[in-house]
DNA sequence: AGGTTAAGCTACGCATGCGTATCTCAGCAA
DNA sequence: TTGCTGAGATACGCATGCGTAGCTTAACCT
């Protein structure tokens, strides 16, 4: 009568974390809610209760199992070609559920400082280096000046990526993606426009 | 017996305008209210009722009555000097309530993608120009070449405060913008670095 | 002065989330 | 096989937002 099997344990609990994330996605960090986590993964309330006291309880869990932590791995010798493959990665790294979790957070970060914080005891924080990786990797070679790849100028492709998912909605092209490197980071790093 | 004397017309609107602007920032845009927007104005619900719906209303209201237009000026003959303050102006004018209030609906952009269609009524939308004002004017001087001034170059300021002031927390310190003129802004548009 | 408008006050029934308390019984282990 | 744990179902009283109703009366107009 209970309708289908019953889960249990690690299973459980991953549904739990999952159904939290879809939540989030759907009704937003404001609007999350135990009843809402429970109705999505079609448990009752006690179930999370045993677990955990709040939403952002389940939240926070749900980014601790499985934050990903990708790096680009800058091999051909290649830079244009690698600055671009790092900022793709960024584009999927950021489509992970967890990270736009961790996004919602640090967008309430004023108003909820306190899920900032406990975010911290999470993962190292301060985002993943994508382009900030390559860079390093071709100071190190000697190709490019060192001096030059100073904190802001490993933030340039970052930060024109979210302007650009911002202002538009959608995920920059594959074409704009080879704009922000040859018009943006590699004149920041001494490689003339042009 | 009513306490305090009776708010009407314009001064009534502007009363809650400011009410509806300052909910959005205590409790964000998920949990804005008519309770709550009334409640912070010092006015029955009633009152709300009689001229809007929805909170989404007053919001969008008390945008379309406030948003400020500021455009930099670029005057001295003085690049970089220029470069500063239109960030400088762009980090003043994002402290305007209602410049928060529609940052806080495009955010929410794919949850409410009816706020911004909205939106777009009040004004042109498309996030004023700071940097790429200047960028133009300097280039129409023929100081720098108009070639290089691209969407993309257009960006790259407001991007890196953005990001910045969202990784941080904090409005970027005057150095910083400094650092963003002299190491990402000056190298785009054919000023080599250093 | 008198009349009209709408702000202010209070209250309602409805819906939803809260946190907790049962109780039943499936899954697992001794 | 028996027994324990905890998932599943259901219900509760409480709080808050919803939208609407009614009434009183201050503010404005003529």
């Amino acid at each position: 009568m209970t309708g289908r099997s019953r889960r249990r344990g690690e299973e459980l609990v991953a549904a739990l974390h999952e159904a939290a994330l879809a939540e989030l996605d759907a009704v937003g960090l404001g609007r999350l809610t135990m009843e809402g986590i429970a109705r999505r993964a079609g448990t009752p309330k006690t179930t999370l209760y045993r677990r955990w006291s709040a939403p952002e309880d389940v939240l926070l869990d749900a980014i601790a199992a499985a934050y990903p932590l990708e790096e680009p791995s800058p091999a051909a010798d290649d830079l244009r070609g690698d600055l671009i493959a790092a900022l793709r990665l960024l584009i999927a790294w950021s489509r992970h559920p967890t990270v736009r979790a961790v996004q919602a957070i640090m967008l309430e970060r004023h108003r909820r400082p306190d899920l900032v914080e406990r975010l911290q005891g999470v993962f190292d924080r301060r985002g993943r280096r994508f382009t900030a990786t390559v860079l390093r990797h071709y100071a190190r070679l000697g190709q490019i000046d060192p001096a030059l790849v100073t904190p802001v100028v490993e933030e340039i492709g970052e930060a024109l990526v979210f302007k650009i998912a911002f202002d538009t909605g959608e995920e920059p092209s594959e074409a704009l993606l080879a704009e922000i490197v040859d018009q943006a980071i590699l004149p920041a790093v001494g490689f003339r426009p042009g």
